[in-house]
DNA sequence: GTATTTACGCTACGACAGTTGCGTAAATAC
DNA sequence: GTATTTACGCAACTGTCGTAGCGTAAATAC
């Protein structure tokens, strides 16, 4: 991994880190609108042309602060689908209603989606912003897909459910709620969502012929 | 509903009107972000200041826009859930589709969630605007809501089922698909949804002792 | 050594959101 | 009529994103 000895002068050693680092600390303090690129720069110790030669616009700085930011979410794969499902969905959610709060003082606890929104923004905006996002969240969703798939395998779900659409499905109600109604979701409401989707999965009725 | 004669000047009659227009000719021209509200006001005749005195942020005028364009979505009950669930979600999905290419060249065509990303970004900026928005989702949803109900009552549905949590999945399936990972929520995607989640309450399988 | 390449810091600038202050217009209250 | 209230238009201003130009610093190529 050494580096093939580029032709002009070298990128300042650490500014990046240090970019980011102020980035950071100032999203978290004040929220997405109102900290300024000049005053990143300015913690960070560059000028603000070296910032951005590195990030093109504040949007795309962003996604390299939650892409940053965003712990990997531990998937179980115990065989036992409802549970693992509910951990699962669970860690995912507190993760979210976390980044809710970002920047914002605690005592407000409105029910804003925060800088989620502010992230799927900037990804509508710029095309390669997206393209990151959606990397993001491939690699992200990895593992709990492969969760779904053994469970179809062994017989824990209908053999014609498709893992992605199912997947839409639980992730989706959580991303719908944060995004659009708003509605709080917390352990109870994971609970209660998995619990229909399994209930619903087991318990046979009428219609459908 | 006449007037109760309020005090000084009265507003300027239809000027609301006439801005809301020149904002919507914008906005589906160029998109949110490359129009300006100085533009807005000259296209309606306005001095800038006028248009501030009726909605205080760009962000607030959005939700004024997306407020009018959205036509509401027909809701048939007709007895047959799978049914009434694709053409109900199917309009919905074509609607999405639509905000997706809302002020972009037909070509561009790319994966962007388009003005939908930025009201929900909107939203979460403003309190007010959040409410609004909210407010907007909830009215449009009471109908499918009762659908759901209806199936329950008659048998189409397990008698635990939430309604709530029931659309939860099916709407999330979509808006997850838009704003989230960018694939595309087609008439086939629509049917699949429904397919599987009315399957899958049909077909009893293990799991779940 | 000199030439070239790439990054840096700095200053100035353009575009746009949103604000402020002020003089004026159009209504009601008396 | 005059006083009051509310809206309007206009112009100037601030804050911030992002860009452009330019001189300089640090590396490689020869």
């Amino acid at each position: 991994m050494t580096t093939p000895a580029r032709r002009g002068r070298p990128r300042s050693e650490g500014a990046d880190g240090r970019i980011l680092q102020a980035a950071h600390a100032l999203l978290t303090q004040r929220g997405y609108d109102r900290f300024a690129i000049d005053e990143v720069a300015a913690r960070a110790g560059v000028a603000k042309t070296t910032l951005y030669r590195r990030w093109p616009t504040k949007d795309h700085l962003l996604v390299a602060l939650v892409a940053r930011i965003q712990d990997e979410v531990e998937v179980a794969d115990t065989g036992d689908l409802r549970r693992d499902l509910t951990v699962y969905l669970g860690a995912v959610a507190h993760g979210l209603e976390g980044m809710r709060r970002v920047g914002r003082e605690a005592a407000a606890a409105d029910r804003s989606a925060g800088v989620v929104a502010e992230l799927v923004a900037a990804a509508a905006r710029h095309p390669d912003v997206g393209e990151a996002v959606r990397a993001l969240f491939a690699r992200r969703n990895t593992l709990p897909l492969r969760l779904l798939d053994h469970a179809r395998e062994r017989g824990a779900l209908p053999p014609a459910t498709s893992s992605e659409v199912l997947f839409d499905q639980l992730a989706g109600a959580l991303y719908y709620r944060l995004l659009i109604t708003g509605a709080p979701i917390g352990a109870d409401y994971v609970e209660e969502l998995v619990d229909q989707v399994l209930t619903q999965a087991a318990t046979p009725h009428p219609e459908r012929a």
